[in-house]
DNA sequence: CGTCTGTTGAGAAATATTTCACAATTTGAT
DNA sequence: ATCAAATTGTGAAATATTTCTCAACAGACG
């Protein structure tokens, strides 16, 4: 298989959103690159470009079966089983994402959260319970989650980094204002969410 | 000027951001580019490049003042004024946004939120009144913010959106789990939280 | 002042990505 | 069965972005 450029990597992502936005308001069987396209904002030529590096699946006249690229698309992305994460932090913004609905449709299981507040350690977020973050390397190690996500403040980013790679998750994504740093090893990825705030400043400006 | 590509508008703010975590921790006045590209882990090439998009700041055999730096890339993205914004839906999600310390610092200030909860309507987040939904365009109307962030449901995204469009902001920030239509002349960005995890999932297959 | 060091800015080259354009294919109608 | 219409998949062309390279320059130092 080609390698696949990063930005076709973040393009399928869309496509699956608009996809289930498409069948969820037309329950149409098929859409054309030209309608995925015009939903994705894209061109046409590009929506089959990222497409076809994962082999044939449209059909010539009809387009492409809208419950089959989603499938498709679900295998690409390493998507069709379970995942387990952990959260660190659990203030709005961790109960903001254990809320939110891709989440759990994603495939993405919380199986434990950690906060330094006393006050919170010992209840629950909706299903997950919530550790001290003395317990984290223990749970970590028992319950073996891959991912781990990082919603603490900026001052407490590294340390809840740390603690992570050192307890073993292979993948970190870090919702927190500061930068962290991480082994090679560990897949990084940060979000940062004023970025888009600042972005449309300046097409404002 | 000439046209900026985006990419590079879009690692202008990574580069604040390396910037403040740079001169928080080793308080140094000067920064070279590459320095600035191991913070933020691209080419030191790339990185004067897009800097030199917008004149010439450097200082040979010193680097870049990182305060003016700093200031510039605010200036560039048009972050040295304040932004007035209101948040449509109160939830976790609207909350945590609130919250998130780079909102106030990069000038935004959220000037009324609204949702359709009776409960939450009259009460308020941090300094941050909660009216009805149908005060909506009155609101807007009155205190004119440029940006519409839309914190609720997937099913009352679109809703959302027609409405801020209609009261009159400028740009919309979509943090909802659904795409949504506005006509052209709007800035609209749309923010995907569980995009990162996806990407990681990927990369982790 | 001259020299050495480290670094910028930017043209040129290399690479990556997007778009064009069209032959090939399937559908659906007659 | 034939044909018109629609749409794919992909090589080639166009465009965009990144990286290389190096002349020019500022600062430090003797």
């Amino acid at each position: 298989m080609r390698k696949i450029p990063e930005p076709t990597v973040l393009r399928l992502s869309t496509y699956r959103r608009c996809l289930e936005d498409f069948k969820a308001q037309t329950n149409l069987p098929f859409v054309s690159s030209n309608e995925l396209g015009r939903l994705a904002h894209r061109n046409a030529a590009i929506v089959r470009k990222d497409l076809s590096y994962f082999g044939e699946y449209g059909v010539p006249g009809k387009g492409y079966s809208v419950d089959h690229l989603l499938k498709h698309i679900l295998r690409i992305m390493n998507l069709r089983r379970e995942h387990r994460a952990v959260l660190v932090g659990a203030g709005n913004l961790g109960r903001a994402l254990l809320g939110y609905p891709g989440f759990k449709k994603l495939g993405f299981r919380v199986v434990a959260a950690f906060d330094n507040d006393p006050r919170k350690v010992g209840r629950k977020i909706g299903e997950v319970a919530i550790f001290p973050v003395s317990k984290l390397k223990s749970e970590v190690e028992r319950k073996k989650p891959a991912f781990g996500l990082i919603t603490v403040p900026a001052a407490a980013a590294q340390e809840s980094a740390n603690l992570l790679v050192e307890a073993g998750v292979r993948a970190i994504i870090n919702f927190a204002p500061a930068r962290v740093w991480v082994p090679p090893r560990i897949v990084l990825r940060n979000v940062d969410l004023t970025r888009e705030l600042e972005v449309a400043s300046y097409y404002l400006g």
